[in-house]
DNA sequence: GCCGTTTTCGGCCCGACTGTTTTCAGTCG
């Protein structure tokens, strides 16, 4: 197991725990390991075999010989025994709104119900009025909540909800009624995927808050403060909750209580008027909202270590693009013109290679036509420049679909996975290497083959695929189709690279 | 289960909201 398995593993057995009704704080114990694991620097093996577990922050004795088990064994008993006694539905019935481990107890234990199936017919027989603490509202929601859950997701791409949430902002601040208005959430932190808009602003008095439901079917949350209270709120709101609870833990051991109302010392308020005021106070640098994830951002901007994100206006130009030739929707001339509009000083053209049928690869005549096309181009527009590419599939042995004559036409070459996809990891892995290996590759195309909310990524050791492209000096998309959004994070840490995906 | 300029026991992040209660437990972000 690595340590992103072993990580998942201790953040099960906390959801057992809670569900088990043992001591909350020993399941937090558990999602404190669970975090510090995939954290942790270097190879888990290492530290079990110099016998370096006991001075990891957070892994005491119990939990320490649970990893020599797993290091050792590759399983962990405890954890299956409490797999085999907890119903598999139970953990289902976790993700309806409004049911949390205790709840979820109560109906396993005193109504014998194990699926959300049965959880939904006993809703409607009624039977959960008979246990403590539920009532006619709270099975009416559970029932509602499984209604929902049964025909929609919850779940948007942040390109689809992105400009929605802008429209709104724009709508307010034009309205005039509030001074000070800004987009929090996870909107603001850029995740791939979002479940509401959050969204926060100030007049002179008064504070309010109101939900609504758009066209869409998102659900959009405004909250109205004062505007002393203003970067408190949107720290607050703008999260993750795990990098507020990390920011409150560190505050607390300086004395300081955080909420969304002020920083306080010995309920004093420490008045601060910007999110890099609030940072200063607990002795951290700023740090922007897409890393506020408690991956190791706070440890960062203790050591001044944040690394400077990429903006918009840093983007020069982009190589993974398709034309109408392949299974894009542009002509040639039409991408180049956009592009320039965006003030790209390059783009590079990669349609599909041949084995791409459903996506009308190009044949080697085709692509003899478009190589020209791109050179009347480049004689056209001094100030911009057009590369020549192609996306060249990765066949199920690792090799590229083109013979070396053709690739050798090219600038660049992407060569990405759009077949096979139910390769055995070890076989993946190989196959990408492979692929990195070959010497007209450029860069490899969405390393994880993932889209979001409708494919999982394939198996794959994306360390090992990340340690080859290194080795190789080949480069790794960081893909911008809100599809499929970067796969992988890179973070500067030290010397290295660390990949979190 | 973990930890200790609160140090070997007693605490573990914070507050709002909901629904069930009549003072609070559970859930959520």
């Amino acid at each position: 197991m690595d340590k992103k398995e072993i990580s998942h593993l201790f953040e099960e057995i906390a959801l057992m725990l809670d569900l088990k009704g043992e001591n909350p704080f020993k399941a937090r114990a558990y999602i404190n390991a669970s975090r510090t694991i995939e954290l942790l620097e270097g190879d888990i093996k290492d530290y079990v075999v110099e016998g370096k577990l006991v001075e990891i922050k957070g892994i005491g004795k119990a939990i320490g010989e649970k990893l020599y088990e797993i290091v050792n064994t590759g399983s962990l008993k405890y954890y299956t025994d409490l797999r085999e006694s907890i119903p598999e539905g139970l953990f289902e019935m976790l993700k309806i709104p409004g049911l949390g481990p205790k709840k979820v107890k109560a109906i396993y234990e005193k109504l014998d119900v194990k699926s959300i199936g049965e959880l939904e017919y006993a809703c409607i027989e009624n039977r959960l009025l008979d246990l403590e603490g539920f009532g006619k509202k709270t099975q009416d929601n559970i029932f509602k909540g499984i209604e929902q859950m049964k025909k929609f997701k919850g779940q948007f791409l942040l390109g689809e909800v992105f400009y929605i949430a802008e429209e709104v902002k724009r709508l307010i601040q034009e309205s005039g009624l509030a001074d000070r208005c800004e987009i929090t959430g996870s909107i603001r932190r850029r995740k791939e995927v979002v479940k509401d808009i959050d969204m926060i602003a100030t007049i002179a008095k008064g504070t309010t808050k109101s939900t609504i439901r758009l066209q869409s079917g998102i659900n959009m949350d405004l909250r109205v403060v004062v505007d002393k209270e203003y970067p408190y709120v949107l720290n607050h709101f703008t999260g993750s909750k795990e990098h507020n609870t990390a920011v409150r833990h560190r505050a607390k051991a300086m004395g300081i209580k955080v909420n969304e109302y002020g920083l306080f010392h010995e309920e004093k308020l420490i008045e601060c008027h910007s999110e890099e005021e609030i940072y200063h106070v607990l002795g951290l640098d700023y740090i922007p909202p897409e890393i506020r994830e408690n991956n190791g951002e706070i440890e960062a901007a203790e050591k001044h270590q944040i690394p400077i994100l990429i903006e918009l206006q840093d983007i020069k130009g982009t190589f993974h693009m398709h034309t109408e030739y392949s299974d894009g929707s542009n002509t040639l001339e039409e991408m180049v013109q956009a592009a320039r509009n965006m003030g790209l000083s390059y783009i590079g053209i990669s349609d599909h290679s041949r084995s791409a049928f459903y996506a009308r690869g190009l044949s080697k005549d085709e692509i003899m036509r478009q190589l020209e096309e791109i050179e009347e181009i480049n004689e056209k527009y001094k100030d911009f420049k057009v590369f020549k590419g192609i996306e060249s599939d990765i066949l199920p042995d690792g090799s590229l679909d083109y013979e070396d004559d053709i690739l050798e036409m090219f600038d660049f070459v992407i060569a990405s996975v759009h077949s096979n996809f139910k390769l055995e990891k070890d076989k993946m892995t190989e196959r990408l290497i492979k692929a990195l290996k070959n010497k007209h590759t450029t860069m490899l195309g969405h390393p994880t083959g993932r889209i979001l909310l409708a494919r999982k990524e394939y198996e794959l050791d994306l360390y090992a695929v990340i340690d080859a492209a290194a080795e190789f000096k080949k480069v790794i998309e960081l893909n911008a189709d809100p599809h499929r959004l970067v796969e992988i994070y890179a973070v500067r840490k030290g010397k290295g690279c660390k990949a979190v995906n």
